[in-house]
DNA sequence: CCCGCGTGTCATACC
DNA sequence: GAGGTATGACACGCG
């Protein structure tokens, strides 16, 4: 049999690709591999093997056989497409007007149709890297929708092949649901095949590709390679072979093996369509199964898609967890270790967290303990809106020399309590207790009352043993000064006793308000944080989500695209093949071929076998 | 009366 | 070592 039996194949490689780029699909290669010079040194290379060829099943090893060959290089465009070989084809090749009139009206191939070739057509069918965009809209296939733009569709592709890749898919188990095509389908009914029809070749849609595409032909099985009719350059590439995407994808992938299980019904015909297995049936499952338990998991967590879309509409400008320094605890206390006990510091501490309510209110009260009344006056206000009332009776024990100062302060008649202890009895001398006929005088006094409640212990003890000066400069004049007013005044051991203590308590309960401001502002922050978590769970389950849909609109135009290739294959006398004998295998380098299914479910069983030694 | 909360204070560790 | 800070623990006052 010479390479004239198979120009019916070669007719159906030549719609094999017309279908492919038609749907925009990126196989990968590149002009070369059409590269008419080398289809002539492939073509006499088959022409010496030719003998072993034209007898039927001459091949041990069930290898792959040229479906298509006699390609021709377009002068223009430099791409390649098939040539008219004399005798044969015009009986059985696909125009392309035929096949875009088929596939617009996505109509049920006729059984044993037989196609009229007009080669001058398929010289758009055979796309290089270099067509124009538009010509590859032209390509699109009619069974994408109308809103589906061959570059969602080019990405989409690419985005299937890389999760197919990082799943480590089995291509095996994943062709189960290519019998298993919606019975609405009318690819599905596409097959043509007529039972019982003995296909004497092993017929394969590869042709011989250059160079490096000869070598990754060496991906394929030994059998494969150990073929003496199938070596590399017999067999013709249908897409170029520069696409790494889906050459590294699917490397090696078994097409036969992904698209049609061992089990398949040797007896396709007409009805076969329907039963036509799902191509990434597996993957399919696996993400549907993945995509319900996702939900599942959004529900269990508190996250359906609707809040998720709110949530997401609701904080769509919000990149991920909050990277500012500034929330996270720990920021927040290297902010804190840098305070130290100067105001400079303590006010670097206030840039660093100021982008939160709690953590600038933080930082200002950390400035708080060296600022003077009036900075503690403006603190304090600023204070009050985040409750951190307790500083207005600070304020006022401050300026309890000055009872002017709280009779202009109306808020402070709304302060807490004050927390300062009652002085023990004891402590109290009669200084600090009004005479009992001031009682009796008018408001002035009731007021100094009130402000003798809200005189804190050590305010009430500075008054007892007489110290000269506020207990504000005791606790908040620096050091220097601190003992330079000393200096100034002959004290007595005792009033240097009380001074002092009185400096490290107040300065211990300025801190003990920073601690517990800063506590507060790590549990928000941590609450912030966990909001945060929250809606990036959310998101992250949408987006996959939506991936998983993407991912399964994919496999169902592949499972579709492997069922109109596959259904238009000829053979030499016209008729198809049966899905139960052969199989679509995707090689290395970007080509397509038809190989008998034994051939493919050995390549297979190796291609699981692979990533298992892999682990090992 | 009990409880929770805010606060002041102390003790201690650390810088 | 003194001074300051941070923090846990405790007590107190108030609502």
């Amino acid at each position: 049999m010479g390479w004239e039996s198979h120009l019916t194949a070669a007719s159906a490689d030549i719609d094999l690709i017309d279908i492919l780029w038609r749907q925009d699909i990126d196989l990968g290669a590149g002009r070369e591999i059409f590269d008419y010079s080398h289809r002539q040194k492939e073509q006499d290379v088959d022409k010496e093997l030719a003998d072993g060829v034209e007898q039927e099943d001459t091949w041990p090893g069930e290898g792959a056989e040229v479906l298509a060959r006699n390609l021709l290089v377009d002068g223009e465009t430099g791409e390649s497409f098939p040539a008219q070989v004399p005798g044969g084809e015009d009986q059985t090749a696909l125009s392309l007007e035929e096949c875009l009139r088929l596939l617009e009206a996505t109509c049920p191939f006729g059984e044993n149709a037989e196609f009229p070739a007009d080669i001058s057509s398929l010289t758009e069918a055979v796309p290089s890297e270099s067509e124009p965009p538009g010509l590859q809209n032209n390509l699109l296939s009619p069974l994408l929708t109308g809103t589906e733009s061959p570059f969602d569709l080019e990405q989409q592709w690419q985005d299937l092949m890389s999760i197919m890749e990082m799943q480590a898919m089995e291509v095996n188990t994943s062709s189960e649901i290519l019998y298993n095509a919606p019975p609405g389908d009318p690819l599905s009914t596409n097959y043509s095949l007529a039972p019982n029809t003995p296909i004497n070749q092993n017929v394969s849609l590869h042709q011989a590709s250059l160079g490096g595409c000869s070598q990754d032909f060496s991906l394929f099985s030994p059998e494969v390679e150990s073929l003496p009719v199938a070596s590399s350059s017999t067999l013709l590439p249908l897409v170029p072979s520069n696409s790494t995407t889906l050459n590294s994808t699917f490397s090696s992938t078994n097409l036969a093996g992904l698209f049609f299980p061992p089990q398949l019904n040797g007896t396709a015909n007409d009805t076969a369509g329907p039963e036509l297995p799902d191509p990434l049936g597996g993957l399919l499952d696996e993400a549907m199964l993945d995509e319900i338990s996702l939900m599942d998991l959004a529900i269990e967590e508190g996250f359906n898609s609707v809040q998720a879309s709110q949530l997401e509409e609701e904080f769509d400008s919000d990149s991920g967890l909050s990277l500012d320094s500034s929330h996270s605890p720990s920021s927040l206390s290297s902010s804190e270790g840098s305070s130290s006990s100067s105001s400079s510091s303590s006010s670097s501490s206030s840039s660093s967290s100021a982008s939160s309510s709690a953590s600038s209110s933080f930082s200002e009260e950390g400035a708080v303990g060296y600022s003077s009344d009036s900075e503690t006056l403006d603190l304090e206000e600023a204070e009050g809106a985040v409750g951190y009332q307790p500083e207005y009776s600070k304020f006022c024990r401050m300026s309890y020399q000055d009872p002017s100062q709280l009779s202009c302060l109306p808020y402070l008649e709304h302060v807490g309590h004050n927390h300062t202890y009652n002085m023990a009895p004891s402590a109290l001398d009669s200084a600090d207790l009004p005479p009992p006929s001031s009682l009796k005088k008018g408001s002035k006094e009731k007021q100094a009352d009130f402000l003798d409640k809200q005189m804190s212990r050590d305010e009430h003890r500075a008054r007892a043993m007489k110290i000269p000066f506020t207990n504000d400069k005791i606790i908040n004049l620096p050091v220097e000064e601190f003992n330079e007013l000393l200096s100034k005044y002959q004290l007595s051991e005792a009033q240097l006793s009380l001074i002092r203590d009185i400096r490290r308590r107040g300065k211990n309960k300025m801190a003990a308000q920073n601690c517990r401001k800063r506590k507060l502002d790590t549990i928000l922050n941590l609450e912030r944080d966990v909001e945060d978590l929250q809606r990036d769970k959310a998101r992250l389950l949408r987006e996959k989500v939506e991936f998983l849909r993407s991912l399964r609109q994919m496999k169902q135009k592949v499972q579709s695209l492997y069922q109109e290739v596959f259904g238009r294959l000829r053979d030499e006398n016209g008729r198809p093949y049966s899905p139960s004998q052969y199989a679509l295998q995707y090689a290395g380098d970007g080509s397509v071929l038809l190989i008998p299914r034994t051939l493919a479910d050995q390549q297979a069983r190796r291609q699981e076998r692979k990533p298992k030694d892999r682990r090992k």
